[in-house]
DNA sequence: AATAATGGATAGCACTGCTATCCAATGAAG
DNA sequence: CTTCATTGGATAGCAGTGCTATCCATTATT
């Protein structure tokens, strides 16, 4: 297949792909002489792939690009692979925050609710907790110890249920925590705009309408 | 307090501020000539709800000026303004996800996963939802029936919590759900993190390292 | 009266994610 | 074996976003 054919596969304009390949998010095709190149199916993933960690997962290229070099290196370890794959996903989300001065108070607590639950203090993550939970205080919406043990509590289960569908294959291993946590980060919140559509209903009889 | 007072307490610059006031996302000062105006607290407060809203809620600009309208004009039902609080979250994340061809299975699935709850069937919500799934499967990360069940019933945990923290009045109640949801769902998302780490340290045993 | 700051307007800038154009080398068609 | 479209490769440009910088006449401040 010639980068034309890509192109009609995938539904990605030839000079997208042309640049995608530019930036190295698509493998180079098998040259088959100076000025043409033949590409196959893993091309053809790729390029989707490309897409939907852009559109679906909201990632720039740069994310995209350390997302692929996960990819590409699954790690032997279960745990270092779920390490590469929230690195590659972390770094693309939190670009700023960590060098953000924070208060002591938010930090403290962001520590204390990862202790009582007895995960693994991880910094990054400590720190984009604490910062997170500072800008909701900023923004008078702060978010009470009750609200925050649920979330903490949903976020077990779901994390129990993710790790469940991992396969033992390396490769197939990262693509399932890389991309399928990514993706289903999205649906997750579209299900919570669901449940909070249902709970307000609860409350007030049915005068509900579209949003949008 | 005149402009450069403003942006002193919000850390944010004055031409930035001038831009945010020529944009309509913070209201004008009260002129107290004509080359001079007078700022207050309400203004600090939108300067700082505007940024929480883009560096942690991670919406555009754009999507700040639907959410703030929304607040400024908060309806009197709580139901109604559940969906004015959506839809202007809703707006700015799925700009064209409602255009998009989506196959007939996966749609059915999602109303199908909606009906099973006894959710209100919201269009766009429903759609979006479909989306999602299209772009997991299509992404070679297809999301089973027991992993979406077990989002479910997180989502509907953390529903009932989101819902518990809405206060009486209006004005409040917009600003908690909208700006609450927004910002904790990014906290959510961090908590699934850290959980997920640890589900998969219970496994292995803890050779887990730093990410980032 | 001198200096500094203000609001208002306009222009520009850095970055992202493409898109369009050009080119010589090549492959396919008659 | 010539013609003509297509390819890979390179370079330049473009639209949108979110600021940032400059200028200016007017107004405070000292």
């Amino acid at each position: 297949m010639r980068i034309s054919g890509l192109a009609e596969r995938t539904g990605v304009p030839v000079a997208t792909i042309k640049y995608y390949l530019r930036e190295g998010l698509v493998p180079a095709g098998e040259a088959t002489s100076r000025t043409q190149a033949s590409y196959g199916d893993r091309h053809v993933d790729r390029v989707r792939l490309v897409r939907a960690l852009t559109e679906s997962g909201g990632l720039s290229l740069a994310g995209v690009r350390d997302v692929l070099a996960a990819l590409d290196d699954p790690p032997a370890s279960r745990h270092a692979l779920l390490g590469a794959a929230q690195g590659a996903l972390l770094a693309d989300e939190s670009a700023d925050v960590a060098d953000d001065a924070v208060g002591e108070g938010v930090r403290r607590r962001a520590a204390a609710v990862v202790a009582a639950r007895g995960w693994y203090d991880d910094p990054v993550l400590t720190a984009r907790l604490a910062v997170q939970l500072r800008d909701a205080e900023r923004a008078g919406v702060p978010v009470g110890d009750e609200h925050l043990e649920v979330l903490c509590d949903a976020a077990e289960r779901v994390a129990r249920a993710d790790l469940a569908t991992v396969p033992a294959a390396p490769a197939a291993a990262m693509r399932q925590v890389v991309v399928g946590t990514l993706l289903t980060d999205a649906v997750l919140l579209t299900l919570r705009r669901f449940a909070q559509q249902q709970e307000s209903g609860r409350d007030e009889g049915a005068d509900g309408q579209s949003v949008g």
